[in-house]
DNA sequence: CATGAATGAGCATTCATTCAT
DNA sequence: AATGAATGAATGCTCATTCAT
C-alpha cells in the first residue's frame, strides 16, 4: 500500500535533509540509515551509474524490495543520500570553523572537510559523478548542495577581508570555486593513490591559494 | 586477423599501454577517428557507463559492429579515446608553455588546459569518470594519463623556482595537485554551469595557487 | 539474495555439482521445473548451442529474465537440465533393473533407457552435445553423470559373473562403454530415422554385446 | 567475380568428394586443404557451432574472406569438410579389410576406423554433432555418410555368413549399428579421456558384439 | 585469388522496477 | 514494514556474411 512519490525531490535548506523526500512521513529511520552506509560504503568503488541497486540491499543486508519501500526508486535514494552526506559534510565544517581568526577558521573547515572525504570516499565520489552530469536525469539536488558548500566557503573568504588585505581583482566565487576543486582533489587523490600526505598537510596545501589571495 | 586495438593512438609512453591486447600496427585510421569524435561528442552528456556503444556508433555514421571491429570492447574504447584526447591536451598544453618566463608559461599552459576542457566537454567528463573509479575494471590508462599531466606540471612549477623565491615548505607534487584540481574544477563549472568567467580569468584565478607558492 | 542455482537438482553425488556457485538452498520450485520440461523439449531440435535463453523462456511461458534469475546464467540452467535428466533416466534404470537374473536385470535396465532416451530427445540431444565438448566452458557435470552411469552398467555386468561364465580377456570397464554407446546409438538412431525397431528389439540388440562377453 | 553457389551440396558417391559441390570447377585446391586440416583441428574442441569461421581462418593462416571465395558458406564448407573426413575413414578401412576372413577384415576395418577417428578427433566431432542435429538446416550430407560407412559395416558383416553361423533373429542393419555406436563411443571416449585402452583392445571390444552375433 | 573493413541480425546478460504475499 | 519472485527494456558483444579493392 505504498503510496506514490513525487519524481522532484526538493532540497530541504535548514530542515531535516532526508525528511522532506521521504516517501512516507517521519523521521530517516534505521533501515533508511543502514542503507545510506552501505551506499556510501560500496560507492567509493565505483559510482552511482555502476552500483546496483542489489548490491547496495546486499551490503545493508535487506532486500531489494525494502530499498524501493523506502525511497521508491534508485534516484531517489542516490539524492537523498547526496543530501546526508552533505549534511555531516557541512555541520563538520561548522564546527571546525568556530575560530576567531578568519584565516584559522577557514583553514580549519577545510581540514574537516578533508577528513571527512577522507573517511566517506563514497560520498565524495558520488558527489563527484552527480556533480559534473548533464542531461535529462539531473537532479537539482547536486546544485543546491554545491551552492550551500560554496556559499559556507564564500563566506569564509568574505571574513577574511576583515582582518587581511585581500586582492580584490580575484572574484570571492571565483576563489572559493578553486578552493573547492583543490580539496576535491586532494581528498580524491588519497582515495585513489594512498594517503600520500595528512591531513594537516593537505589543509596546508589548500591554504596556498588563500596566501595568494591574501596581499596586494 | 581483425583490429581489436589499434597502436596508432597509444598515448606517448615508453611502452604502448593496451599492447598486449593490441592486434596490429598501422595508424589510426579514418574510421577510429570518427568515433573517437562521436564519443567525445556523446559523452559530454553522460558519461561513459551513460553512453552505448549504439549511440556512439550511430553519431559516427557507422554500425555496431564497427565500434567491436575497431576496439574490440567499449572499455578498449574508451581507453583509447582517453588516451587520444589526453595526447592533444598535452600537445597543446605543450605549444603554450613556449615561455622564457616560467610564471607565464605556467600560466598560458592552464590557460590552454582550460580552453582544451571548455572545448571537450566530453573528454572532461569521461576523464572524471575514469579518475575516481575503483575496483575490477579500473584501467591503468588513467593513471599513466594522471601521471603524464602531473608531471608535465610539475616540470613548469619547479622551473618557477630559478626566477623566483618560492616556498619550500610544501611539496610541488601537492602543488600541481591543487593547481590540477583547480583546472579541472573551474572546467566543469563552466560545463555546467556555463561560462561566467573568461579563460584568461579562469587562468589568473589558478594562479592564485601559484602566487602563494612564490614568495618567502 | 537471488537464487542463481538451487541445491534443488544437484544431482545425486556426494557433493553437490554446482555448489560454488549456488546462492540459496530450497527445493526445485515448480518455475525451474517448466523451464526444464521446456527446454528439453526445444533441445530436441537444436542442441544446446542453437537453443537461445529467449525460446526456453517463451516455451515456459515465462520472461528470460525468469530464467536469470533462477539460473544466474544459461550454462548453469543447462549444467543443472543436465543433472535433472540424468537423475531422472538413472531412476528409471534402477526401478527396472530390479531382477534377480542379472542377464535379465541388464536387459531390463537398457530397455528402460532406450525408453528414457526415446521419450526425452531433448535430454539425449543435450547430452551427446556436452559429452564430447572440450576447451574453456567445459563443465564438470557431464563427467560426472557419464561417471554414474558407467558405474551403475558396471555394476549390472560385474552381477553376470555370479551366475554366467564370463571372458575374462576383456575389461569390464570395456564393456560397460561399449553398450553405452549401442544404447545411445540406438536411440539417436530413432530420433533422427524414426523409429524401425521396437524398444524391445533395441535391448535385445544391445544384448548382443552381453551374449558376446558371457560364454567361454 | 565469384559466381553464386547451389545450397543443396550432393554427396559425390564414388566420384571425388570435393570436386561436386566446389565453387568453381576443378579440384580441391591448396587452399581448401589448408582450410579442411585447420578445421578439423580446431573442431576437436568445440564442435561446428561453437567453431566460428574466424578461428578456422585464422589457423589456416588465411582469411576470413577466403572461406568464403572458397566455400561460399561456412555451412557448404563444413558439409565438404564432412565429406572430405568420410572418404579418408571409409578409404581406411576398405584398404584394411582386405582380408579373406570375414571375421578378420571386419575387425581389421574396425581397428583402422578407430585409429583414424582417434588421429581425427574433429572429424568424429563434427560428424557427431551433424549426426544429431535436426530442424532447419539439416544438411542430407551426414545421411549419406552415415548410409555409405553403414552399408560398408553391413556388407562386412553379411559376409561372416559364408563362414560362420549367424543369428538369424537379429537384423544386419541393426548390429551394424550398434558397432557403429561402440566404435564411436569408444574413440570419443579416448579423445576426452585419454587412451586407456589400445587400439586393438577397443577393436577386439567392438567385435564382442560380433562374437554375440556369431553363433546358435 | 585474396583480403581487410564493415555490417546487422541475433544473443546472453543486467538491472531498475513492480507486486502479491 | 519487508521481501522473494518475476519482469522486460536496454545493452554489450558475436559472428556469418558482403564487398570494394
Amino acid at each position: 500500500m505504498a503510496a506514490q512519490q513525487a519524481e522532484t525531490v526538493v532540497y530541504a535548506h535548514q530542515t531535516p535533509v532526508v525528511e522532506a523526500s521521504t516517501r512516507r512521513p517521519g523521521r530517516t529511520n534505521k533501515t533508511q540509515l543502514k542503507l545510506f552506509e552501505a551506499a556510501m560504503d560500496i560507492m567509493s568503488e565505483g559510482g552511482p551509474t555502476a552500483t546496483t541497486v542489489e548490491d547496495i540491499a546486499e551490503r545493508a543486508g535487506v532486500s531489494k524490495g525494502t530499498v524501493y519501500y523506502n525511497f521508491g526508486s534508485k534516484k531517489t535514494m542516490i539524492d537523498q543520500l547526496l543530501q546526508y552526506g552533505a549534511k555531516l559534510l557541512l555541520a563538520e565544517m561548522t564546527v571546525a570553523s568556530d575560530h576567531e581568526d578568519p584565516r584559522e577558521a577557514l583553514r580549519s573547515a577545510l581540514y574537516a572537510a578533508i577528513i571527512y572525504l577522507r573517511e566517506h570516499p563514497g560520498f565524495a565520489r558520488l558527489w563527484v559523478s552527480e556533480l559534473w552530469r548533464a542531461g535529462a536525469d539531473w537532479s537539482p539536488t547536486t546544485d543546491l548542495i554545491r551552492a550551500d558548500i560554496m556559499r559556507f566557503i564564500r563566506e569564509l573568504i568574505s571574513r577574511l577581508a576583515t582582518r587581511y588585505a585581500v586582492r580584490t581583482d580575484r572574484s570571492i566565487e571565483g576563489v572559493s570555486l578553486i578552493i573547492f576543486g583543490a580539496v576535491f582533489m586532494l581528498s580524491m587523490d588519497e582515495t585513489r593513490h594512498g594517503a600520500e600526505r595528512t591531513p594537516e598537510e593537505s589543509a596546508e596545501l589548500a591554504m596556498l591559494t588563500i596566501d595568494g589571495y591574501i596581499q596586494a
